[in-house]
DNA sequence: GATTTACACTAGCGCTTGCTTGGTTGACCC
DNA sequence: GGGTCAACCAAGCAAGCGCTAGTGTAAATC
């Protein structure tokens, strides 16, 4: 067994599971389903992960970490402005939910069939995301571009954003550009 | 069997069901574990509902049909303004997650194990409900209360209002009219 | 040339699943 | 006091489940 590395193989193993978890849902999904769509045997499934639920972490892990590093790099890039550091954060969000989407659904809809060590050691990687949001959140609250309790806006938004996962169309007119552009007009308040 | 009824007992055990549905997902609760609940054998179950699946939509159908009724009644009893009318919905909402929690739950993370058949039904029913907020939004939109696309709009509120479910703490110091006060100022643009 | 490693295979164990069947119970009705 | 009916039960079926054991084999490593 071969279990805990991260091959080239095993993430593309890992993106085909992604899938079919949305189509399915995580429960189910059976091994044999997943072996099928990966073209192997049932029983070599259990060369790449230890269990099922090895698979459904790895691809929330997946998801999460590109989510953190496409955020972090949308910010090192836009200038110091409230304003846009808080359309860069909305713009990279939904720009995951286009290369990404399979696994931020699954996150999004099996995070509570994590069992609880797999789900401590995520919750610590989407803690360090949110923390982002937070920080950005606060910039734009002092500089009275928002207002309101900080707690409230931050769910607010990421509320409004995670939802557009349920009717978001990539194909459509729209760009995740517009979308964060609109969001953040919606609730800044000039002067 | 006795299906497609709405007695009262079949009313309960519909709300047994949304509680189980909720703390352990409806893929692995099954006919055993309801039937426990409820205090019958599970054969028992299907004298009540024709399978498993119908168990299901019933919960979802049951917390739609509240919201609707519930938000109806918010929009008759406040004054016409497009702001006002806005926070009744917006609390009529919150308070629908407070009392019938579960059944929204449900809703949101399991709306795609439907049947297409019974997805076909109540998405009718969800498509009144979303309708009477499209009306609301129009209206502020019209008055200039807000700003932006008109779909756009709709769908950033129901995203942060249907997120809600994910962190909001009844018992904490945070009440639905709270709430619901701080997102129409976020998104408000008063003259 | 021998050994190890990575990856795949077949076969199947032990258990759980949703649902069916055939029958019993007790309250109510004319 | 026979008939009706919703509500329930015990038992079990066929199918499918996650996962293990043991084996084969081509490439990499010594």
């Amino acid at each position: 067994m071969n279990v805990m590395n991260d091959s080239p193989r095993r993430k593309e193993l890992t993106r085909q599971a992604a899938q079919l978890f949305v189509q399915e849902g995580f429960d189910r999904t059976t091994v044999r389903m997943l072996a099928q769509e990966m073209g192997i045997k049932s029983g070599s499934l259990f060369h790449h992960f230890r269990d099922k639920q090895e698979i459904l972490a790895a691809v929330i892990e997946e998801g999460t970490q590109n989510a953190l590093v496409i955020a972090k790099a949308a910010l090192e890039e836009c200038d110091n402005s409230a304003e846009a550091r808080l359309q860069a954060m909305a713009r990279a969000h939904l720009e995951t939910l286009l290369t990404d989407r399979n696994a931020h659904v699954v996150a999004l809809y099996e995070w509570r069939r994590l069992d609880p060590e797999a789900r401590d050691h995520l919750s610590h990687l989407r803690d360090a995301y949110e923390a982002l949001w937070e920080e950005v959140i606060d910039a734009a609250l002092a500089e009275g571009l928002i207002h309101g309790d900080r707690f409230l806006v931050a769910r607010f938004v990421m509320g409004a954003l995670n939802w557009t996962v349920r009717w978001y169309d990539p194909a459509g007119p729209r760009s995740p550009d517009d979308l964060a552009h609109e969001l953040v007009a919606m609730i800044t308040h000039r002067v």
